[in-house]
DNA sequence: CAACTATGGAACACGGTGTTCCATAGTCGT
DNA sequence: ACGACTATGGAACACCGTGTTCCATAGTTG
């Protein structure tokens, strides 16, 4: 009893027992998300899927959002790392392949994190990790603000992603990649080398 | 007794108690929506905001989402209206002029639906409008398939419009019809109105 | 083996949902 | 103004999910 200062749940304990559980949480979580919206699944649910007691839950999260926050997390890490060539111009095209590869692989996984209730989690995430980027990368003197260039980005491609992973029988990713370059990534890098906000034409 | 085939609670009597307690409902969310987000909010609540009975709730609406879908289904045919015109490759100032220019009027509601939790009920709503108007204008041979112009119109509108709401003090309403018209819109109409890789000029 | 720690589970308080039943007050036709 | 109709408010209720506390137990570590 001598340190009271934080109760954090994420102690994220080394024990073999502690792990155990946070793992079979989090697939318990992603099982029940491919045939049910998250907003409807209860903890009971999510417990009894993972075959763990159900006060266990709370000593690992404070509540069923804070388990998808942190499961989300760490999927969107992984694919983030192949998206952020994307915004490079001159890796474009081999981001947005690699992007498009990998949720093609992974297309059932996605379908539950991005065309599910989860979509609003997944999409912040996302932002938030591209904005840590775009904020060193970005030129604060550009015509369009950094900020609007990594929302639309991001919108972009995950709307994109979205309506791809709905399709029973999608495009082939050749195409995905290219419509992604075209109208997603091409317009915002166009309108972010254009400076002269100053010198306007008549 | 005689039919019991449907019980759907939309009956929308014209009695004027019936409308009056519709109405209350509908601007006590509104209200309520501007301190609280969606989620938070119970049943209970309002009704306490509207001055109506708990039971009366469900006499009007089978749940709270019910509600919610009523009223801003209501604000965004307003909305929408304006916006359509924006689609159009020779209106597209004018319609992006408006619709920047409601909004604007409108802030405080325009955040509250936008920028608060019901922003996933909201998009899906005005998607579904969209999809209505690009179904009978869409050129089916177009490179760029009609749903995917929809959506990435409809995303970038909704997340530039978002992200407006959201600043402390906004750009001027040219500055952001400017960005909407070469990032969001023209983007996608050039790309719907050719088949080719195009050289873009400033 | 012994100290430690995570677990499972029961019991509980609490709050929101949605229903039923009924007395009452507002509405409308005549 | 009167009577038939209908929406309302409210109480009582069953039900379920959340989140806590307490404790016995099983697994872990040295």
């Amino acid at each position: 009893m001598a340190s009271k200062i934080k109760k954090s749940v994420s102690e994220s304990s080394t024990d073999p027992r502690s792990i155990r559980s946070q793992e079979a949480l989090a697939s318990a979580l992603l099982v029940l998300l491919e045939s049910t919206p998250f907003e409807q699944l209860s903890i009971r649910d999510i417990v009894a899927e993972a075959g763990i007691g159900y006060t266990t839950f709370f000593r690992h999260h404070a509540t069923k959002e804070e388990l998808l926050d942190a499961v989300a997390a760490e999927q969107i890490r992984c694919l983030f790392q192949l998206a952020v060539p994307a915004l490079d111009k001159y890796d474009m095209h081999a981001g947005s392949t690699a992007l498009f590869t990998y949720v093609h692989a992974h297309r059932r996984m996605w379908q539950t994190l991005l065309v599910g209730g989860a979509a609003g989690t997944v999409r912040a995430e996302f932002l938030r990790l591209a904005r840590e980027v775009a904020l060193q990368r970005g030129d604060p003197n550009a015509w369009l603000p950094t900020e609007i260039g990594t929302l639309l980005i991001v919108g972009g491609t995950l709307d994109l992603l979205t309506w791809w992973l709905r399709q029973a029988s999608p495009l082939p990713i050749k195409r995905m990649v290219e419509l992604h370059e075209r109208v997603v990534l091409k317009p915002v890098i166009d309108a972010n080398a254009r400076k002269l906000p100053q010198k306007r034409k008549a």
